[in-house]
DNA sequence: TCCCAACCTGACACCGGTGTCATAATGTCG
DNA sequence: CGACATTATGACACCGGTGTCAGGTTGGGA
């Protein structure tokens, strides 16, 4: 199997390479009979043109990263899903980049990253969609990203994300319209501004139906499964007991169930949990848990997507979309007795 | 932010840009002052070098793809860790392909994933591990590749693996000494070598402790919750019940643990339920499923940094290791009554 | 002192594409 | 039919590195 180039198809077909690369690119000012002459010979030797050469000339890499510091596997893989959906369409690789939102070294972390990699552009999920040092970071060094659920619209990059705010909101109403009034909740990691957005959807589902705000009822969580036993334990332990928990998401929701599970309770009769994410584990314990659902593989595939139209057309305008979250209703929450 | 590149390295500095190349590539017959000077100039003016133009030159990509068909995200982000963790170390970039094994096109598809992304070598997890057709494709096109949790050594390839037979032997043994004589087993996906390699050692420990192999107590599944729910219906209505279930991963186990609940059977008291993997689902459910963990970061670390070793040096004898797996005890199984 | 090997170094072509520009071919209009 | 705009094409440099090879230095042994 030897080389095809672009030096063979052209001598093939007997043009110059310039030609063949524009047949390649679609460039106009080729003739229709040049253009099939050298489209024929693409298939007769089985022609691909070499990426990375393409990248050398055009200082491209045709790279995407995605950066990335979550608990959820599933919501990771979610959102790689997504991402390499709209990389495969525009013939992109995706790197993906684990690393500390924490960590001191991250902008050098991120820097060196960008270097040595040649991205095009960066996809920053969260926690990283909301975090300004970042954001800040790439914009002064006009490095093209997207940001993925961040809770703020800014009218200045690609943002796509789904109203938290408002699902939590909805999931609460419905914990509400089953009669429940003691609802205690836990939230989530302080990094992620979903926590905040889940947070107020609560506070206004309580006072739209004119329930009262209760401190002593929230929890500090940080989404991982280990938090929520420890916020789990505090609730259960409260007297009078409420009658259903908020989780901020699915995780700490079955560690709320696993606990109250030990203790004999039973759920949904003695108390009635609620998640958020649904991830795959709200509908593999029983009873199942009611949570929200979000387009995270459709919010991540547009972001990529708008990302890579503005890398290639760079004065392209902001693109700023909210997805709607669902509520799902599962065995974990019912009416109050 | 001007570019630096290898020429205004060598200017600034004196030498040649092959000089420059020379001390980038750490190759001899550099003098250790010019050494000096070069590696001094790199700092000041804060040199990267641009590994699509090394790619260019040398013909590589510097990219490892990892191909993968798995229903188990937590098992597929291990895997990327193990892989990631390998290709940081070596400066190469991890190249993420999801795809189906079944599908008629899986070959061309791999054929058009290396001709158009030109990756050096590719990882291979199950269920390609061992996967005849692809591994002899690769073999024929002469691309670098290993293979991670694989049935067999095949004493050619790179190939690190853990000893599911041993591990699912023990885990059936330790059902055994709790008492238990009639132990259901399910099995995992047909595709899967593991699937066999795990039936194996349940039969060499039902063998070796004296208890008669009963087919009927052996389900179909693949892997997936939802076949875990088939199973695990079916054993629990046989008559007489076994009193104890071993499934081949944890995700089919945490379904038997959710049907046996719903059906108000409590765990381990009236069945055990043994698992297999250390999914995070394994301990994020009451009781937690007693299961076998594999070091499969470990494995795919080892396998990429050995696949990288062998794209520099291509004579480099093949490197066959197994790993051992560990049993986890969790609440999931007790004692028989 | 001379010779040759071992060590350094740089000039230059090359990897496989794309950008620029000059030039040739074709078309349009008065 | 001539002047000029438009389209089609290729020559050539360039992207930022690496491979090859030739030439210059240095050092040790005869």
């Amino acid at each position: 199997m030897k080389k095809v180039t672009i030096n063979s198809v052209a001598s093939y077909a007997g043009v110059s390479k310039k030609t063949v690369s524009r047949v390649l690119n679609n460039e106009p000012n080729v003739s229709d009979a040049t253009r099939e002459k050298v489209l024929k010979v693409f298939k007769e030797l089985d022609y691909t043109p070499n990426p990375i050469a393409r990248g050398l000339a055009q200082n491209r890499s045709f790279i995407i990263g995605c950066i990335y510091d979550n608990p959820s596997k599933s919501y990771i893989t979610r959102v790689q899903t997504g991402a390499l959906a709209a990389c495969q369409e525009n013939n992109y690789n995706l790197l993906i980049h684990p690393c500390d939102l924490r960590g001191d070294a991250l902008i050098s972390n991120i820097e060196h990253l960008i270097q040595t990699s040649r991205l095009d552009g960066l996809v920053l999920t969260p926690p990283f969609s909301d975090f300004k040092v970042l954001v800040d970071f790439l914009k002064a060094k006009k490095i093209p990203y997207a940001r993925v659920a961040s809770a703020v619209l800014d009218d200045e990059s690609i943002s796509v994300r789904s109203n938290d705010e408002q699902g939590a909101f909805e999931i609460t109403e419905h914990l509400i319209r089953l009669g429940h009034k003691s609802i205690a909740f836990i939230k989530g990691h302080p990094d992620h501004s979903a926590t905040e957005q889940r947070f107020n959807g609560y506070l206004r589902a309580l006072n739209t139906h004119g329930i009262e705000f209760n401190e002593r009822l929230v929890e500090e969580g940080n989404f991982s499964y280990h938090s929520g036993v420890d916020s789990a334990r505090s609730i259960l332990d409260l007297n009078p007991r409420p009658t259903a928990v908020f989780a901020s998401n699915d995780y700490m929701a079955a560690a709320v169930l696993k606990l109250a599970t030990q203790r004999q309770l039973k759920v949904p009769d003695d108390i009635s949990i609620a998640g958020f994410d649904n991830a795959p584990i709200a509908r593999h314990i029983w009873p199942g848990l009611t949570t929200i659902a979000q387009p995270v593989e459709d919010m991540t595939k547009q972001a990529v997507t708008k990302l890579i139209e503005h890398i290639a057309e760079p004065q392209e305008a902001p693109y700023q979309v909210t997805l709607e979250a669902r509520l799902i209703t599962r065995e974990s929450t019912a009416q109050i007795k």
